[in-house]
DNA sequence: ATTGGCAGTCCGGTGCAAGGAGTGCCAGGC
DNA sequence: GCCTGGCACTCCTTGCACCGGACTGCCAAT
């Protein structure tokens, strides 16, 4: 059983080993905490702690490092989350106030929030379904491939192409069958909710004849992709800390380069974290469900687009890490975000 | 002064080191290379490469390594760049025919490069200067915020926000005001050269009152800078190899993750190596000018987009890397590129 | 020009001993 | 019942010496 002095021994193991990378032993505590307890007594509450499976010994008669599950119990229990101090605030705010269009603003938020943790940071592009359609533009780019942009009031520009049926020799649609086309398209569809189009596109479908009527539906189902794809990527920045950090990698960080290559997986993981009351979600080690990923911790928090739609952002790296900093400059850069794209 | 065999010995060397990473000594060749000569001799042949700079040796008594200028010898006059295989250009055909895009047929092409080299792969994005405007779409994000959307007939879609000067209490434009200069500017930039487009908007622009001009020619500013900035990109895939051939580089990879992050450099370099009558640009090691990439090497070619314009397409990877294989490699990635985008 | 031979150099691994850090446990004190 | 000092023990680390292996460079002979 851990006693209430062995909560405050673990939250030193962990401080100190975050800070020295070195297996802390009794007598390092002793020194560098005020205890008021003799070096064989904190040998007793570190028995206990290795007991409950909170640290673990590399080998023996060497300090104990914080396990998976050690690190947890600081996260959930010990870890106070320090404030930012006044001079990070100033610079999340001057960073983040030249404000572009989203891409822009996420790029550089996410390069602001690596620097502030020196770890890996990634962002979700929000998904925007409370927006209206601005415009629809077609351009054929050859006789069988047709490229679709939509543009949405709320600032978001996406493109899709699509491959257009061709049965006989002469093309499906030229170039004013195509300017009648996005006539109409744009009559129907400009000032609707994104969420309305594929209905109305069907609608109008359905007034035409079978072979323009093919290419409709295509460009519907084009457009409703489009939505959906885009909230299918991460913007990430900060590579090179996994560099800086490889010695807390006892394997190699290719398995965590390849996941973050293979963004699918890693966006997926990072979707299906669920914050909890401070706003932050946190993933440790092995808790993780991709294998590759069983030496990083993700730490995940939410921010709120202007549609009031929540997306993620956080930070990636080994499970040393400074967890009470790094929770707090998520957050903070979370909480700037959400303030940001909801002022537009 | 190196002998007609001295070279033969060098291109040994080279495509042993390649191969297995070992310094190579005098009986190594001899024993895996038919010289039909003795190992002394051969000593010989390596202590007037190594007088010449193209060998080094780690230490005392040791087989030797090629060096940067032993590498650059045997890419310029010693490899003999092997054709791809049937089986790769199967691979290449079958990958890059999927057409979307042009974002995504550059992703797909620069994954299949790193795929097919085992390192890093960089593209750069096209410009395309003798492309058509196709269609421009003003947003209004927020009272001062505008976005500015092009769109090109050759299927490219940039973006841009502009900030609107805001002097008195009311807003410089309203939604009736900015529905009018739409279609002021559609009306005479559709179907110009992109090109043309800043001369146009100027004159445009000066057929206007003050304030609405001012607007105008932010606009225009938006829309040049958007062309310029576009080919300030690269896409990139592969990271992970880096991790991969970590061995390789005797320092860190964290410099050259660093440099891969700061874009802007590495494009820089990119675009000014010169392609020789292979089509292919080589730069190893200390040749290349940023310090970070000492250690590393970097093969560029060109590719062809339908405008006619040329950018770069290479990869990026430790000194000691099989030049034949991946200068063919990129050739011919190169070339189906080429072909790809001609088509459209 | 090429060769075999030989001395010399350096790396890398191994075995051994000493030093140090840290633990576990126990018997005694508050 | 909790805390403490002490002690034996374990294991890592470092330094040292040593040896074998892999080369090279040079030289005299062909």
């Amino acid at each position: 059983m851990v006693s209430e002095r062995g909560l405050d021994v673990l939250r030193a193991i962990v401080q100190d080993y975050v800070a020295s990378r070195e297996p802390v032993g009794s007598k390092t505590i002793v020194d560098r905490y005020s205890f008021g307890v003799s070096a064989a007594t904190i040998r007793n509450d570190m028995a206990a702690l290795e007991e409950d499976g909170l640290i673990a010994a590399p080998h023996t008669s060497s300090g104990r490092v914080p396990t998976d599950k050690g690190y947890r119990m600081f996260v959930d229990h010990l870890a106070e989350v320090r404030a930012m101090t006044t001079a990070q605030r100033m610079a999340i705010r001057t960073f983040l106030e030249e404000g572009a269009d989203l891409d822009d603003v996420l790029a550089r938020t996410v390069r602001m929030l690596s620097q502030l943790t020196n770890q890996v940071a990634l962002v979700q592009i929000p998904v925007v379904p409370r927006s209206y359609v601005r415009h629809v533009e077609l351009v054929l780019l050859s006789p069988s491939r047709l490229l679709v942009v939509l543009i949405t009031d709320a600032g978001r520009v996406d493109q899709k192409v699509v491959e257009l049926p061709q049965g006989d020799d002469q093309p499906l649609v030229d170039d004013v069958a195509l300017a009648e086309l996005r006539a109409r398209i744009n009559g129907v569809l400009v000032g609707r909710l994104l969420a309305d189009v594929p209905a109305t596109l069907q609608s109008l479908a359905e007034t035409l004849p079978a072979p323009r009527r093919t290419v409709l539906e295509r460009i519907g189902a084009a457009l409703s992709a489009t939505v959906d794809d885009r909230q299918d990527r991460l913007i990430l920045a900060g590579t090179a800390n996994l560099a800086r950090t490889e010695r807390d990698f006892p394997g190699s960080i290719l398995p965590v380069l390849e996941a973050i290559e293979e963004q699918v997986v890693l966006l997926r993981l990072f979707r299906e974290m669920e914050l909890d009351e401070r706003g932050v979600s946190v993933s440790i080690g092995r808790e993780n469900p991709l294998v590759g990923l069983a030496e990083t911790s993700i730490l995940a928090g939410g921010y709120r687009s202007s549609a009031g739609e929540v997306a993620r952002i956080g930070v990636l790296g080994p499970t040393r890490m400074d967890y009470s900093g790094n929770i707090a400059a998520v957050r903070a850069v979370a909480r700037y975000l959400s303030k940001l794209l909801g002022e537009e």
